[in-house]
DNA sequence: TTTTTAGTTCTTTTCAGGCAGAACTAAAAA
DNA sequence: TTTTTAGTTCTGCCTGAAAAGAACTAAAAA
């Protein structure tokens, strides 16, 4: 694709990836999903993907596959061609919210547990350390509520 | 310090640990933490640190920092006693709530900025971008209420 | 004044993550 | 049947993070 990147758009992609990278994305996997937020084209192929952002082909193939996995892009066919269109997710962001919110469950249920083996001679911190559980629970349910009923 | 961990203890300290090492600590500071969690003395010195762990001194001392600029624990000191004793913050989550809830804001911006530089041709991704942040937004606002309003 | 305490800093080692480039593969096209 | 396409997988390198252990330091205690 003849599309190139302006130079404010490739100033985009990096401001967007170094936050992306403090997320837990690999800096490729950062860039393409930059890249997939910030180019006017919201479909681009492997090798769009590739040539934008100077990648190697096996980068650009676990960046790829990294964001398949973490669901934070998808792909489209054509009829009567072999390429994958990539697309952001960012989009659905409602989805991955809900998982972030859901992933807040495994953190809780440990907090938890670790209050039952607790001594009880702490009992301030203790107090604390339940308030604590018992308000992650009421966000997660006031947080999911806050996306189902948002512009609804 | 004779006051020894317990086998569920040390197994407690194992599985937080490794929950907040996926929430983006090193080993060291995320069994550090957990330990002043899960201890039955919420104080604990460089050294019951250190020992409780089988930590060397140097990784000791560097996950004690690294958890002290992250204000992820704190310390006090006794008069007549040069040793300080450390305990978690997790008591005081509104505070780690409220930052992390605050830390929204960068990403945010760049979204922002992204959306008043995307071609027009792309109506219906830059409007779910558009919802995204205004979401975001919202979500911020809601979210500091639910702490501030918590149990007061 | 010397020694002990409570750490910090320096040096070295180990290890994993991320990437490039080359080799490879399965399906489709020629 | 051979070649091209659209990737994937393998090999090897390089860097940075994490930790151990030893050397060091500043303040207090003896």
């Amino acid at each position: 694709m003849e599309n190139k990147l302006t130079n404010k758009q490739k100033e985009l992609i990096e401001s967007f990836g170094v936050i992306q990278e403090g997320m837990g994305l690999s800096p490729a996997s950062a860039r393409v999903d930059a890249l997939l937020t910030i180019a006017d084209t919201t479909e681009l192929t492997f090798d769009d993907i590739r040539e934008s952002l100077e990648l190697s082909k096996s980068a650009t193939s676990n960046a790829i596959n990294n964001l398949l996995m973490l669901r934070r892009i998808g792909y489209k066919t054509k009829p009567g061609d072999r390429k994958r269109y990539f697309h952001t997710k960012l989009g659905q962001w409602k989805n991955t919210f809900l998982d972030s919110i859901n992933g807040l469950t495994a953190y809780n249920e440990v907090v938890k547990e670790i209050l039952t083996h607790r001594t009880k001679k702490t009992k301030e911190f203790n107090d604390q350390l339940k308030d604590f559980t018992e308000f992650l629970a009421y966000y997660q349910e006031e947080s999911i509520k806050l996306i189902t009923n948002w512009k609804k």
